[in-house]
DNA sequence: GTCTATATAAGGATAGAC
DNA sequence: GTCTATCCTTATATAGAC
């Protein structure tokens, strides 16, 4: 199976055999992705999570500390999976590959991770916003490796000519990250293929929606 | 003082002396759309939006049933306000103005309504994904009627050969509209003018991140 | 119109049995 | 590890005085 289809598995000790308590403990953390997803944070009660995960509300607590505790994972694990994801997709290209190249690679893996793989990263994006400011600010650096990935491209990009020159790169990346991150909100599977709207997405943030040069 | 920076009295009788009620109602209505904005719709309560408002949680139930029937007039206000906003930029531009100039006139507009004049509309957007279903489902309308006029301009691109034959215009108008709505995630005023964040979305859309051709 | 007082329900979290 | 039972707090909403 897929590594990044795994979900929380994928973060935690593949191949070995796993013990009850940490097969529970994911299937608490993907009842968790996907309810957090739907409702959003506050709507989502510790309850709607045990039921979707086949046990009671107290049991809950063996795993987690807290609901903020169980929160935190879930972010963490959304945005390792679309970092992770975007990076090993990169390092797969040649060492040549040109910055178009790059850019329509991170643009399929980031959005096949956020639309088609776990709820993981969908939950990220749709929740951060609302979570406490001090679970925020825990999660904080790891988005920001994220970012920088992000950045490191555009900045290759700018080098080699390919972008504008005396563009704001990080306002750059912000806009291209939001055509990207709110398809969350709109995108439903079964009418288009993620990689429609990869194609459309990446024709876009290199071309525009003009004729083509 | 402009139509646009009255909020909630934009939509009302504007130009007639205010009950106290009316005046009352608006500032639980102001209160209510920056607080739903900063906090989401499920974590505010109703003594969050009465003590800001300087009245008593009861007291809100004289001017509004529920808080499902206060949050649906603040997203109401919202749409209404982005959407009137945008027509009336369009509606002044000489009747012979090419497609890049709509565009950028719209992206202006939506970004300024978003971004600087008043909290409805960011509510709106932020936390129409977290509101009770039925709730979205009555103001469902009033936001494919916003829709429409961005469908109409793609059309217009379209038709005069400035926008991509053969592309799907609502998957491109999804992506535009996420585009500039992504920025109430991360736009903080004070470092960028908005019109500096518009030039930049407008460049890119119109003509991709790379070098113009 | 706004207040105080209160009904009612639900959520997060803990204690302790099994 | 998971359960039942329960504590404590807070939320929406209503009743009725002023």
């Amino acid at each position: 199976m897929d590594i990044v289809k795994r979900g929380a598995a994928a973060l935690g000790a593949i191949g070995t055999v796993q013990k009850k308590s940490a097969a529970t403990r994911e299937r608490v953390l993907d009842a968790a992705a996907r309810i957090f997803r739907e409702h959003g944070y506050a709507a989502t009660t510790l309850n709607d999570i045990a039921d979707a995960a086949g046990l009671k509300t107290a049991s809950l607590y063996y795993h987690f500390g807290s609901k903020e505790e169980l929160v935190e994972e879930v972010l963490r694990i959304g945005t390792t999976l679309v970092l992770e994801a975007v990076k090993s997709r990169l390092a797969q290209l040649p060492a040549d590959a040109s910055f178009r190249d790059r850019l329509k690679v991170a643009v399929h893996a980031h959005l096949d991770t956020l639309l088609s793989l776990t709820d993981y990263t969908s939950a990220d994006i749709r929740i951060i916003g609302q979570v406490p400011a001090d679970v925020r600010a825990r999660v904080w650096p790891l988005r920001e490796e994220y970012g920088e990935i992000w950045q490191g491209l555009l900045q290759f990009g700018k080098q080699t000519g390919a972008v504008r020159t005396g563009a704001d790169l990080g306002l750059m990346r912000m806009l291209i990250l939001g055509t990207l991150n709110y398809a969350t909100e709109w995108y439903k599977p079964g009418r288009k293929p993620v990689s429609a709207v990869a194609e459309e997405a990446t024709a876009m943030i290199l071309g525009g929606i003009g004729t083509a040069p």
